[in-house]
DNA sequence: CTGCTTTATGCCTTGACGGTTATATAACCG
DNA sequence: CGGTTATATAACCGTCAAGGCATAAAGCAG
């Protein structure tokens, strides 16, 4: 019941590679579990934070369960990162300034 | 010497706050301290974290370390995050697709 | 109902991390 | 030089989370 959010959930190596995996195409649990080559538990634990975190979400298929992307969350990290991208224009926008800069003599 | 990489750098809670912070205006340490009421070895420590992750720079001025965001990582969770992007476009024309379909009688 | 498969939970250990206080290092000022 | 400011590091502690194994729970097949 902690409710951590969707950047920190993400940020953990393993879950990124199960979110970098559900991104191509939706997976069962034994399905992650061999790509991950995990444990099947610590697998299922990762999927209750991401869930708990709104970045998957789980349907049931016969006994499986299977899990999908949440797109929310994404536009969510897409909208923060939003005002830092001026960052890298500004960068590329000073650095022309000065290769102009030099260009006179 | 651990060597985490940006994403999850930035995920932690008062790093981000730091991260943020930082976005306006570069910072010396004190100014973080002041900003974060935390205690100043806690500040280095998350900006020493920060730097090895490449997230930040320092330089010095007088006795003031000033440090400032490193563009480089922000253009890097960028590029992670563009194959998410089609995530929810293609949940938008899903969506517009289906009120399509229901409009017809 | 009895297995069989698939997934979730409980328990436990271990390692890492965030925070603190105390101390070292470094750069300025007089 | 001594003193002061600014930052980094050291040592320590409490907490928490990730991983393992064992087991429960849920859904299907016969």
């Amino acid at each position: 019941m902690a409710g951590m959010d969707a950047l920190t959930a993400i940020a953990e190596p393993t879950r990124r590679r199960i979110v970098d995996a559900l991104r191509t195409r939706e997976c069962s649990v034994t399905d992650l579990v061999t790509m991950l080559r995990m444990s099947q538990p610590a697998v299922s634990k990762h999927l209750r934070v991401l869930r708990e975190a709104g970045v998957v979400t789980a349907s049931t298929r016969a006994q499986q369960r299977i899990y999908r992307l949440n797109p929310a969350p994404f536009r969510e990290l897409d909208a923060w990162l939003a005002p830092y991208r001026q960052l890298w224009t500004r960068h590329l926008a000073a650095l022309e300034e000065h290769l102009n800069e030099r260009d006179k003599p």
